[in-house]
DNA sequence: ATTAAAAAGTAACTTTTATTACAGAGTGTC
DNA sequence: GACACTCTGTAATAAAAGTTACTTTTTAAT
């Protein structure tokens, strides 16, 4: 089953050699929904491909408040995750799983011995880097350039487009969260989208409209 | 006097073999304060090691306005422009000269055939990014957790420090364009500093106490 | 069905940031 | 020194976002 997924999303990744090497020395975790995968100032041992599901990558400030920086999809990696072998062992994001997920677990020494033998591991890591790098311009435009009824509206946008359906499941509270303000702006803004017919509310879901 | 930097700066980064390559085929380019050396949507040939100077990155919203990410020093490349090798071409940022700079550029292809077989360089671009990615958290951490007072006084320092003075050369309008804001704004705020006796404000140009 | 808890709605108010408009101060040129 | 020009100061106002406090709606538990 995860050899089945592990097949599926990374066969056009790395060669056969290397998928068969990761299958033997990986380990495969499974996550439910709001499980806490990596957190900030833990240790990391492993970088982790995703195999199913999706997973959030947060940043926290001094009080604990959290801001969501991007989403991962299966097939990729945590960029984060690939600095670890270089001196810094400690993650600076919080990695919570999207929904129910599963990964494979690889030790960091491999990722040392594959970057230096092996030509597909390196592509994707180097892919990896830039996707990641993409996504980080992205958030930076987000919170400088948007307004916060944007950001709701591009937030409702890609998290209906992630679980492929135009709906999407969370509490404002929750969303509050990821978008770093308060509850009660969240629903003052829910409530004009709905007056502008972007979207239609009810309790803990959104129907999304038009999406893409 | 170029090769004489590029040893005192990246000797100690790439092997000896290397820096002769690097010397060998890179071609040294200057550029005077406020020269653009990458701007959007140019195509990328060259990877650039920055021999002297500082070279800020910035990104520039859908009316022109520009946010700077972040600086860099001599010694440091522009990960950016990493990607180049990777698909994408075109540069996703604008790269302005902080000061007089001079930079060594490097055709893109060696970054493939140096990243397949030499073991400094993979390194060295392995760390840049790792640096590059630190900076792109702490510019998210700037903008969606800081008050524009604190993301001023941070800039000011960093920029002194930059400098090694305690003195910013620099008009308000300058800074705004920088934060990504209006110079109104930066004035009073500059103001609200120096009444708070963090700085001194002069024409052109701000003193910076108590620096790191 | 009643009740308690969770989620959402909303009004009133504050703070922060942005905008407009203009006055004054400093600098360079003739 | 008069003039033009750039830079800075500041007031008044507006818009966006944050906060507090309370109400209403929905759901789950008994």
């Amino acid at each position: 089953m995860a050899n089945e997924l592990l097949h599926l999303k990374f066969d056009h990744v790395f060669d056969s050699n290397l998928i068969n090497e990761i299958d033997k020395i990986g380990s495969i975790r499974t996550f439910s929904k709001d499980d806490i995968i990596i957190d900030i100032n833990q240790p990391l041992q492993y970088i982790p491909l995703l195999l199913s599901g999706n997973i959030k990558i947060l940043r926290e400030d001094k009080d604990g408040n959290e801001l969501l920086i991007y989403f991962l999809e299966a097939g990729e990696t945590c960029t984060m995750s690939l600095t670890c072998c270089m001196g810094t062992t400690k993650s600076k994001i919080r990695a919570v799983a999207e929904r129910d997920s599963s990964l494979i677990m690889i030790p960091v020494q491999n990722m040392q011995i594959w970057f230096h033998n092996n030509e597909s591991w390196r592509n994707f890591i180097l892919e990896s880097y830039q996707t990641r790098f993409d996504e980080m311009l992205e958030a930076i435009d987000n919170i400088a350039f948007m307004k916060m009824e944007e950001r709701l509206y591009k937030y409702l946008i890609n998290k209906a487009n992630l679980h492929t359906s135009n709906f999407v499941i969370a509490k404002h509270q929750d969303i509050a969260e990821d978008l770093h303000t308060s509850r009660v702006v969240i629903s003052r803004l829910l409530k004009q989208l709905e007056n502008e017919k972007k979207i239609k509310l009810s309790r803990n879901k959104i129907e999304v409209f038009d999406i893409k």
